[in-house]
DNA sequence: TAGTTAAATGAAAACGTTTTACATGTTAAT
DNA sequence: ATTAACATGTAAAACGTTTTCATTTAACTA
């Protein structure tokens, strides 16, 4: 059964090639008559025409590809899940580049488009895997494009994010409000962009509350769980003891509870929790996660958004565009004991 | 700054295009020295070989489409990754298909290997979406495919699973050892092929240890928390309740383990609840919930492997493949209050 | 050296579409 | 009846590769 082409079908209706591309392209051009009697053919024949072919002639792929340190955590799976709808509905399929943390990969990924076979990329890094001619003008060099969730060193590419800053100052408030002066931060890795903004929001919110920093009480994580737990090891182990534990993310934070717990103490009561990112799970562990929410639908849809208007070819301001975060008081942070 | 082509690329080191090709795809057939020579032209003008153009021409389009009800489940998300890695170190790229439980969308994804734009369809739902003629041998109607984590009543198609009925039989028969007589069970949506397979697997346990069968003891989740919690309020109004509950799913596992909780019963003093998938989290909540473990690396590593054999021409037995599921008690279930 | 074989290269067709430029047929206006 | 204008349709080039087959070049053999 070699799959029959344009040509076969032109040739069985008795039309030519170009009339038969017009009847799925622009089929009002194409009289009624003939319309029909084409349409016919192809329902019969269940031809089905080949986007190779086509993306070879309008050099357009249809795929986007989307570059994600790792679809397992829950933050960049709902954001993916995001743009995936939005991109099916705009007739664009989603490539998914899982790069592990590699840089190799971001690169990799982010070859397809110059390869031809994506049109567009979202990048939830904080590095443009593209070479650059830095004498030139960036975004010239650049393909359509929107980094999301992160932040690049560059006001030329177009970036949507919670303010990093913001949000980490204002949970950090939190736990100030509550009496907290010993206030630890576990970080996410120092190369990742968005948990230095976080940190530059811990020191900011204890700055502006007279708390001298203490640098021990920051220590860097992985983001996941066991370097949750890892993290609180060490704090439990300084002489100051911290009262409060905020984490740069939910799964760390979710780890450092199980361990202060396992060790004996009481969440919030001996030590306050606090994460970041409002995953699922963090409603559903014991006592439920206090936490700063992130609109993870939105972050995604705007990306997809964006990046569409970018294919369309209209112009899209670039700079970064800041979605509202919300902080979530739930059971895991109280009063500093006194 | 018009891409450059191979022709370009060809004129610039004076040979032809058939040797740069042969440059990328078969250098031990060119000469030393005007590899060299190409290689450099091909370095210093920054040439990048359109795949579009090459995936015309061979047919093949380097993308395989995985089409999945939900990437936000995490044991979604764990399969899709090892398909992922797997696939990239194989050259290939992979389209997402999130289908939302969709039919259409099965349907739209599974298009994409007819329309030439992958190679090959790695499956996760129930169905076949493609249109066959049932009166040919289906087998040769069929792409390259795999079917995985479910059930495809059809033993012409390649398919990979945990063995879901022993699975859950093994489940309740802990939860009967434990001296459970009213046990419950919070099924999926009953089109999809696993979880009827799990029920069967509890009938048969309840079978084995002559348990009367008790209708009103089933009831249909949606395998997510929410449609837990709502089980699990169903449940506990029942005159006769039942002490321990198997949930088809570890998030409705933990939807009914915070419902009955909040409804003042304890885990497992009161009521014994179990999962199935052993997601992160599973570990994370408390009590820590006992359920079968899932090998997700595995499941998704095979069905990329066995489709990955059969894009390279290979046969590939059609048929089930069980990979070994695990009970991991923990402490979610206990002894059935006297 | 001439003859033979093997290795390296090139010319051109092919993959399946879209689209430009043009041709034909039809209608409306004079 | 003649022409202009328009609606439909067509032929053919183009998109960027790969690959077959023929040809040239180089490398041996006798």
């Amino acid at each position: 059964m070699a799959a029959l082409g344009i040509k076969d079908i032109a040739a069985l209706a008795n039309v030519s090639p170009a009339t038969v591309s017009r009847v799925f392209s622009a089929p009002e051009m194409v009289s009624k008559k003939t319309l029909e009697k084409v349409q016919k053919v192809i329902d019969e024949s269940g031809y089905r025409p080949n986007r190779i072919g086509a993306s070879l002639r309008t050099r357009k792929s249809g795929n986007i590809v989307a570059i994600i340190p790792d679809i397992t955590n829950p933050v960049n799976a709902g954001i993916i899940r995001a743009i995936e709808q939005k991109a099916h509905t705009a007739g664009y399929s989603v490539l998914l580049g899982d790069t592990q943390g590699l840089h190799e990969r971001e690169q990799h990924y982010a070859d397809l488009v110059t390869h031809g076979q994506a049109d567009g990329v979202l990048l939830f890094c904080s590095s443009i895997p593209f070479k650059t001619d830095p004498t030139l003008n960036l975004a010239q060099q650049l393909p359509p494009m929107v980094n999301g969730n992160e932040k690049i060193d560059s006001d030329e590419v177009v970036q949507v994010a919670v303010d990093n800053v913001a949000a980490a100052k204002r949970a950090v408030k939190h736990l100030i409000d509550l009496g907290h002066k010993y206030i630890a931060a576990v970080t996410g890795p120092d190369d990742i962009a968005s948990s230095n903004e976080r940190l530059e929001g811990y020191r900011s919110a204890l700055e502006d509350a007279n708390i001298p920093l203490d640098s021990g009480l920051c220590i860097q994580g992985e983001y996941d769980v066991e370097s949750g737990m890892k993290c609180a090891g060490q704090l439990l182990l300084l002489r100051q003891r911290p009262t409060a534990i905020f984490c740069f993310s939910d799964d760390m934070a979710i780890g450092v509870m199980k361990f202060v717990q396992k060790q004996g103490f009481s969440v919030p009561e001996d030590i306050s929790v606090m994460g970041f990112d409002d995953i699922n799970y963090a409603q559903l562990v014991s006592p439920a996660l206090t936490t700063v929410h992130q609109p993870l639908e939105e972050i995604g849809g705007l990306c997809i958004e964006l990046l569409l208007k970018q294919l369309k070819g209209e112009y899209v301001e670039p700079g970064r565009r800041f979605l509202p975060f919300e902080l979530k008081v739930r059971g895991s942070t109280g009063p500093a004991p006194t």
